[in-house]
DNA sequence: TTCATAGTTCGATCATAATCGAAGCATTAT
DNA sequence: ATAATGCTTCGATTATGATCGAACTATGAA
């Protein structure tokens, strides 16, 4: 017997200690690897593999492959709501815990992820144009909207140019120092160019770090607003 | 070890099938006792009341003893957002199941109990009060509000003959059909006497029931809406 | 190529807790 | 008083699944 009834089984995913400590974790919206997990939980990478291939086909979370590592991130907004509704409810007669700090100064603020724009300023970016609808996620990929394309041109880009690429010309990249999803593709390396080309903003020798003037990185701000 | 953090001792709660059945059917707001959970959880009566008193530590479900019986109800509006926001993730990928239905026509509808309405009237009237902020629970006891007591006088009820009794004015009571709360106390029974003289319902000879006319059921329903 | 890092899969162990039979307690009915 | 109903507590059994050691796969670096 022992018939799963709905809710049941999304419980009892989240009643394992090790799990939960995974998906709060995971709550910061950052996506983290399978090593940083198993420390997370305490236990050890088998055992964390097993939990997380659990929740990966039970859909809360969700598995992106980047070179030798595998980020994990939660698969959703509703994840999340229901994670933070659990918290209320736990708070009412138990405790929270606190995260651990970040490190590393400029390489977080802003960097070159391969030829695009990482970091801080580069998760900007990304979450500036979804939210102003000028790119969508569908699925895995990442399409520019028709108001998305007029911003583009009107900021400087020749789109015209980077359409003729076989490659999506958006994609959503993920790195390590800030583990959030931004703008990558050919519009991403497009987008560090013209930052280049403004003034805005130079690389560093021979560093991955991109420095933006003070100005440059005031216009930046003001033309990617959250 | 296997330290408990936060959301885990709720999820593993939650996570038990036994367990997850009887939250599901007290989702509907209704009470109920603890054999009737014991059969919607297809467990036997020690095993229901094992899993009960768990739930109840965890301050997720309420009991309230009336005469031989043990309500179970749940604690809070809290917990049926997290219940219903954990059936929303397990619609993505699981399925839903029904309940039963209710039955018996007329004393489901309005009844004495005791000597105060019952039944969906009685529901309405102690929601609509509710509602209206003319009580609050507080813990365990309901109180009139100040504006309360002003709706209360203006509906014809003379408050300071009720005062003087030493037991609380108001009380909530739980009775079988409808499995909510509904005013009881002093003031339940001011009120259906007070129907009783303005003529909107009288007493059905041998039987429990409660019979409104149409003019006085209009006149119910528009003075305690909800 | 070889080595190292990152991760999965397999298998065995072990602990937790879900379950129910039996007995106990409390409240109401007769 | 005695019986019956409603529920809890105790104890023993059993099953589920969390855990980790060891071996295997894949990607990247020297």
């Amino acid at each position: 017997m022992k018939e799963g009834p709905d809710i049941a089984l999304i419980g009892a995913l989240i009643g394992d200690p090790a799990r939960a400590n995974m998906l709060t974790a995971l709550m910061s919206g950052k996506a983290l690897t399978a090593s940083e997990l198993a420390g997370e939980a305490g236990v050890t990478l088998q055992t964390a593999s097993s939990h997380l291939s659990k929740l990966e086909t039970a859909r809360l979370i969700r598995l992106r492959k980047q070179g030798r590592h595998r980020y994990f991130s939660l698969s959703g907004d509703d994840v999340g709501s229901v994670l933070e509704a659990l918290m209320g409810l736990a708070a009412k007669y138990g405790h929270t815990r606190a995260r651990t700090g970040p490190k590393d100064p400029a390489l977080r603020k802003a960097r070159v992820c391969y030829n695009h724009l990482a970091g801080e300023l580069g998760v900007r970016l990304y979450d500036s144009l979804k939210k102003h609808r000028h790119i969508r996620e569908k699925d895995d990929e990442v399409l520019l909207t028709d108001a998305g394309s007029v911003f583009v041109r009107s900021f400087g880009i020749d789109i015209t140019t980077l359409g003729h690429a076989r490659r999506p010309m958006c994609r959503s990249c993920l790195d390590w120092s800030a583990r959030r999803t931004h703008m990558a593709g050919s519009l991403g390396i497009a987008f560090l160019d013209r930052f280049y080309d403004l003034g805005w903003a130079k690389r560093v020798d021979g560093s991955r770090v991109v420095s933006f003037s003070p100005q440059g990185e005031e216009n930046f701000l003001k033309t990617f607003q959250l």
